[in-house]
DNA sequence: TCCAATTCTGACCGTATGGTCAGGGTTCAG
DNA sequence: CTGAACCCTGACCATACGGTCAGAATTGGA
């Protein structure tokens, strides 16, 4: 009679499905709203509208604006965090490098706001994934920087300073998110298009590729 | 009687430099708190105080909010584009790029409050800078990427995208000034010495010339 | 069917912020 | 010396924002 869907009832809380959706709605909703605005300059009001509910209620949600917004950043880093793996597991820099930048470009140009957030975040000083920077990505970057110190000592790249290659690695994917604005205008103000997303990761991968003497 | 110092009294007007001295103290102060808040979250009462004067006395320089941060922007694309030129007139792109990398690093190194905001104004969809984007920057950009075509054509450098190229240099440069903050924590909390800001600048150069062919 | 837990909401509050203004102080040309 | 232009400032608004709360509505197990 209540079954409104010819999908089986769901068996674990419909309440609980309900709730998470609405989660989700509002952290999509607040990830746009301090991307365009900053935090500073975002207002409860304005991500409650775009979640399309009334602030009262996005305040049974997320308590505080703060809480809110470091739900949204951990969200985005947890997606960071799985792009960083994608360059283990290589036997050679051309394909873990090249696979990174493929994920990193890949995550620019689908979660452009978190990317935004994110960016936002460190520049302002991290006051809230400060922790985050001194344990997990300080371990992920000494990690990587041992197998990229080994790739170089086995003399399958060109000698480098690993800490640097990983900053040019990050700046120029990241790049492409937060000033995607700046691309879109110099674009005839137009956003990239499907083949020139491509172009923009082949010449990206090109270049590192070649400049750490791996093409 | 009246004369405090050695120095021969000024003679063009002993209050119009005091008025510019006031302006670049004022400019100086927001970029710094624009740079740390966001625009949203820097407020004028906190300018001021850095400033150091009263809050009224900030509004008779500049009477908005809004005017003092469009003239910290327009004064860090002042900046930019003075950099810009260290591009022009080289020969080679060996010359042209580095010097134009060194240029930018240096500004990343001196500016890092300038840059943020840049890079802010940016990420927010460029609402007071968005008219230079479609002139002063598409129009310096269409030239480089016509000398670089040059280059390209004439077998100084490897054939690749200029537009990406552009990007990648913007990106990695400017990274050592937007994410200072990243870049210091993983450097085990201390700011970059002399020694490791000229690593960064070799690395850098080293990476993006080998890159497109030229080393 | 019933009721306790959960979810939702309009109305409200205290505070902080951008901006104003009247009036006092300072400078400098004539 | 004088007065007009310029500079400075404490006190004061109006507004917008984050957050609260009492109570209504809904849900789902017993």
């Amino acid at each position: 009679m209540n079954d409104e869907s010819g999908v089986e009832r769901p068996k674990i809380g419909r309440r609980e499905a309900q709730r998470q959706a609405t989660e989700e709605a509002i952290l999509t909703a607040a990830e746009t709203v301090f991307a365009e605005a900053g935090y500073g300059g975002a207002t409860m009001q304005l991500i409650a509208d775009l979640a399309g509910l009334p602030k009262a209620n996005l305040h049974y949600y997320f308590a505080t604006k703060e809480a809110l917004y470091r739900a949204v950043v951990e969200r985005i880093f947890e997606i960071w965090l799985r792009a960083a793996d994608t360059m283990d597991g290589a036997a050679d820099p051309a394909q873990g490098i090249g696979a990174y930048i493929d994920a990193k470009m890949e995550i620019s140009r689908r979660h452009p706001n978190g990317s935004k957030v994110w960016a936002s975040e460190v520049m302002h000083g991290a006051p809230v994934i400060q922790d985050y920077l001194e344990t997990t990505l300080r371990n992920w970057t000494a990690g990587r920087v041992k197998v990229i110190e080994r790739w170089i000592a086995e003399g399958k790249m060109a000698p480098m300073n690993p800490e640097h290659l990983l900053y040019m690695l990050w700046a120029t994917t990241q790049h492409y998110a937060d000033f995607n604005h700046q691309i879109e205008t110099l674009n005839g103000g137009k956003p990239l298009t499907r083949a020139q997303w491509a172009a923009a990761k082949a010449s990206v991968k090109e270049l590192i590729l070649r400049g750490i003497g791996v093409a």
